[in-house]
RNA sequence: GGCGGGAUAGCUCAGCUGGUUAGAGCGCAUGAUUCAUAAUCAUGAGGUCGAGAGUUCAAGUCUCUCUCCCGCUACCA
C-alpha cells in the first residue's frame, strides 16, 4: 500500500442547490475536506480541491413550481448563497462550479455518449405514468395521492413525507398528477440502465480486497451492497430539467441526476485548469472524495462503475464519509428548518468563523452520529479557544511587549527543561500528520491545540514575570522560546482555523510559514519587532447562546403549529351516493393474528366477516400485538380488490383512524354487533 | 425482517493484530500562581468498558445470544 502519489485531487460532495448549507453539511463534508486540502497545500503538495452546486433533479423543479419561478432561478439563488457562505467560512476550493454550466453539459453528455456508443448500457422499455393534459411523463415525485399506510392524501409517488414510508407510484390511492391534477395514465417509455451487476467482480476486488483500510462505516456499507447483489440502475429520466440524453429519439429525456452530478467533479476540474487530465487520468494522482454517509453508495459503487465503464479515469483512493450531525438532540432537517444555517451564522457571529470550524471539527461525527449543542459551542469557545489558545498567544506577546518593547530577545543558553519543551513541540508534527493523513481530524485538532498547552505550561513553569526581577538574560531565552512556540501554533492550526492563524502571523509581523517549518525554533529571528497584540478569541456570553436557543425554540413552536394545522386533512372531493354505495364495509371479528415472517410492519389477520372467513394482511404490527387484536370487532372494507403481499393474498382492508402522533386506532362498533352487519 | 455502523468516566471521544493498576480533553474538587480575556499550572475524585453466556493462563479487545440508538433495504390495500 506504499503507493507514491505525485498530486492530489480532493472532491467535496456537491451541495444540492435547493436550499442553503447548514452545520450538518459542514461537519460531515466541508470542514474535513478543507482541513485536508489546506494541510496538503501548506506542505507544498500539488493539490486541487473541487466542488460546485448540484443543480438538476426533481426536487428543484418542484420547488420552482411551488414558488412560481423557473428552476434556473432557484439554482441561481442558492448557488450564489452557498458559494458566498462557503467563502465566508474560509473554504478554500480551487473552484466552486455548478452542474448547469456549459462545460458540465458537454462533459456529461460526452460521458454518456461514449458509454452508449460502446454498448455499456442496457435499454429497457417500461410503463411509466404520463400526464396527458400536460403531455409529459411524470417522475415519481410528481405523482400525488393518498398514502396507503397513513392516509395522508399528499403523499408523493416515491415517499410519504408524513409517515416516512417509501412508496412506489403504483401503491398510491387515487394518484393524480402534481402538474395538471389530471389522472395519469401509463405509457411506454424507454430508458437506459447501467448494469451495475456486471461490475460486481471488479468492485469486490477493488474495495473488499484492495481497500480494507477504508473507514468501517464505508467499508461495511459497501460490503452490504455487494453481498446483497447489485441491480442495473436507470441513468435517464423523463423530465425537462437536466442534461438532455444525447441520443436520437430521446427527446424529453434527461440524465438522471445521480449520473450527472459526480461527473460534475470532472467538469469543475476542467473549468479550473486545461491540465485537468493530469488529475483525472494519471495513476499517480490520489483522489479523495469527502462525503456524508448518505452518499456512500454513489461514490463507492456507482461512480466508480461509471468511471470503470468509461475507462481512462482513476478511482478514488479513499472515501472518508462521515456520519450525521444532530442539532440539540434532533435530526437536522431542511424542510423543518431545524438547522444552523451557515449564511445566518456568518451574519450573527461575524468574525467567529474559526469558532464554528473548531467546534464542528472537534465534535465531528467521524465514527457515529453526533450532537451539536449551543452550550457545547459556548464551552469549547470559552474553555478551549479563549482559555488555552487565545490566552497563550496573548501571554507570550504581552510579555514580550512589556519586557522587551516588542522585540524578540535573543535566545541564550538552553536548560534541560527548555530542551524538553522544544522536543515536545517538535513531536507534535508527526502525530498531527499521521492523524490528518488518516482522516482523523478530531485527533489532529487536539494535536494542534497541544502546542498552546505546552506553551502555557512552559510559561507557568519558567515564571518569566518572577525571573525578570533577578535574571533578565534568562527571561530573554524564555520569551524567545515562547514566541517560537506561538509561531508554531500558527502553522499547526492553519488547516483548522485559517483566520486565527493569519491573525497570529500578523501579530507576530511575519509571513506565512510552510508546513515543514513546524517544530522549528528559529521562526522568529532575534531582534524582530512584533506587531500589536490583540485578542484572538473572545468569550461568548450566556445571552448570546440563549438567543440561539430561543430561535430554535421558536422554530419548534412554529413546526408544531404547522403540523397541527396540517393534521386535519382538508375535505376530499365530493363523491356520489352511488360511489359511496360501492364500498362494502362490514363489521367483522378478528379470529387470529400473527406476524408475517421477515417483515416489520405486517400482520396476517384471519377475520370473520359474516360472509366468510378470510385472511387480510395489514401494516399495523408496529402498533398492535397479535394477542391484543384477537377477539376484537373491527370494520373491514370487504370488496377491495385482493392483493398479494409477501406471498399472502390479502382480501380486504381493516379500517383505522390515525391520531396526531401517527398512532393507529381500531374502528369498532359501540356495542357488540353481529358479524357481517353493513356499515353505511 | 435482512444488512451495515455505534454503545468505554457527568459530556465528547482514544484504545492497533487479546497481556502489567482502562486513557485524553472538557466539566467537577482541592492546592499553587498572577504575565494573561477570573485566563493558567499541579494534584485528585469519577468507569463491574450496553446486558448475559462462552473460548483462553489472560477479553473493552475473539465467538454466540439479547437490548437500545443511527442508517440502508424490503410486495407496509
Amino acid at each position: 500500500m506504499a503507493k507514491e502519489f505525485k498530486r492530489y485531487l480532493v472532491t467535496s460532495a456537491l451541495p444540492y442547490a435547493n436550499g442553503p448549507v447548514h452545520i450538518g453539511h459542514l461537519a460531515g463534508v466541508y470542514i474535513p475536506s478543507d482541513i485536508y486540502t489546506r494541510y496538503l497545500r501548506l506542505k507544498g503538495c500539488d493539490v486541487i480541491s473541487v466542488c460546485g452546486s448540484d443543480e438538476h433533479g426533481v426536487p428543484i423543479t418542484i420547488k420552482a413550481r411551488k414558488e412560481g419561478v423557473s428552476p434556473q432561478q432557484i439554482v441561481d439563488r442558492y448557488h450564489e448563497l452557498i458559494k458566498k457562505s462557503f467563502e465566508g467560512l474560509g473554504m478554500s476550493f480551487d473552484i466552486y462550479s455548478r452542474t448547469s454550466s456549459a462545460t458540465h453539459t458537454q462533459t456529461a453528455s460526452a460521458f454518456f455518449r461514449k458509454l452508449y456508443d460502446e454498448g455499456k448500457f442496457i435499454e429497457k422499455t417500461s410503463m411509466q405514468y404520463y400526464d396527458e393534459e400536460a403531455q409529459t411523463f411524470l417522475a415519481d415525485r410528481y405523482i400525488v395521492g393518498t398514502c396507503p399506510k397513513c392516509g395522508n392524501d399528499r403523499a408523493y409517488g416515491d415517499q410519504c413525507e408524513k409517515c416516512g414510508s417509501t412508496l412506489s407510484p403504483d401503491e398510491l390511492i387515487e394518484p393524480h398528477s402534481a402538474v395538471s391534477g389530471s389522472v395519469p395514465v401509463k405509457r411506454e417509455t424507454k430508458h437506459w440502465y447501467l448494469p451495475l451487476d456486471q461490475y460486481e467482480g471488479f468492485l469486490r476486488e477493488w474495495i473488499l480486497e484492495g481497500h480494507r483500510e477504508w473507514k468501517s462505516n464505508v467499508y461495511g456499507q459497501c460490503k452490504s451492497w455487494l453481498d446483497g447483489g447489485l441491480q442495473p440502475r436507470a441513468v435517464s429520466r423523463d423530465l425537462d430539467w437536466g442534461i438532455p440524453v444525447p441520443v436520437e429519439g430521446a427527446e424529453g429525456k434527461v440524465l438522471y441526476v445521480w449520473f450527472d452530478a459526480p461527473i460534475g467533479y470532472i467538469s469543475a476540474t476542467k473549468d479550473l485548469t486545461p491540465d485537468w487530465e493530469k488529475y483525472w487520468k494519471s495513476e499517480d494522482t490520489k483522489m479523495v472524495h469527502f462525503i456524508g454517509k448518505d452518499n456512500i453508495v454513489f461514490h463507492c459503487i456507482v461512480f466508480p462503475s461509471m468511471l470503470k465503464a468509461h475507462g481512462g479515469y482513476i478511482l478514488p483512493e479513499n472515501v472518508p464519509a462521515n456520519e450525521f450531525l444532530n442539532l440539540e438532540g434532533d435530526k437536522i432537517s431542511t424542510s423543518r428548518n431545524w438547522a444552523v444555517w451557515l449564511h445566518e451564522y456568518l451574519e450573527e457571529f461575524s468574525g467567529k468563523e474559526d469558532v464554528l470550524r473548531y467546534v464542528l471539527c472537534a465534535n465531528a461525527p467521524e465514527t457515529k452520529d453526533n450532537d451539536f449543542t449551543w452550550k457545547d459551542f459556548q464551552a469549547r469557545n470559552n474553555n478551549e479557544l479563549v482559555a488555552i489558545l487565545g490566552n497563550f498567544v496573548n501571554r507570550a506577546l504581552v510579555l514580550t511587549k512589556k519586557y522587551f518593547a516588542g522585540r524578540n530577545p535573543a535566545c541564550g543558553e538552553l536548560t534541560d527543561y527548555d530542551r524538553e519543551t522544544i522536543a515536545e513541540v517538535a513531536a507534535v508534527k508527526a502525530s498531527l500528520e499521521a492523524n490528518i493523513e488518516h482522516y482523523r481530524f478530531r485527533e489532529a485538532l487536539k494535536d494542534a491545540m497541544n502546542i498552546s498547552r505546552i506553551g502555557n505550561k512552559y510559561l507557568a513553569d519558567t515564571e518569566p514575570w518572577k525571573v525578570v526581577k533577578t535574571d533578565l538574560e534568562r527571561v530573554k531565552t524564555i520569551l524567545n522560546i515562547a514566541l517560537q512556540i506561538t509561531a508554531n501554533t500558527a502553522i499547526a492550526i492553519e488547516p483548522f482555523m485559517p483566520f486565527s492563524a493569519a491573525k497570529i502571523l500578523k501579530m507576530l509581523a511575519v509571513d506565512k510559514f510552510g508546513w515543514e517549518r513546524l517544530g522549528a525554533m528559529d521562526l522568529i529571528p532575534a531582534g524582530h519587532e512584533i506587531g500589536e497584540p490583540a485578542l484572538l478569541f473572545e468569550k461568548i456570553e450566556d445571552d448570546v447562546i440563549q438567543r440561539q436557543l430561543d430561535k430554535l425554540a421558536a422554530t419548534k413552536a412554529a413546526n408544531q403549529a404547522v403540523e397541527a394545522a396540517q393534521h386535519v386533512e382538508p375535505q376530499k372531493d365530493t363523491v356520489s351516493f352511488d360511489d359511496f354505495q360501492k364500498m362494502d364495509i362490514r363489521v367483522s371479528t378478528i379470529l387470529a393474528a400473527e406476524k408475517v415472517a421477515k417483515t416489520k410492519k405486517l400482520l396476517k389477520l384471519t377475520v370473520d366477516t359474516g360472509i366468510d372467513k378470510r385472511e387480510i394482511v395489514s401494516g399495523i404490527a408496529e402498533y398492535f400485538t397479535p394477542e391484543e387484536l384477537v377477539g376484537k370487532q373491527v370494520l373491514v372494507l370487504v370488496n377491495l380488490a385482493p392483493r398479494e403481499l409477501k406471498g399472502i393474498l390479502s382480501k380486504g382492508m381493516i379500517l383505522m383512524a390515525e391520531d396526531a402522533s401517527g398512532k393507529l386506532r381500531l374502528l369498532q362498533p359501540g356495542d357488540a354487533t353481529n358479524n357481517g352487519a353493513l356499515v353505511g
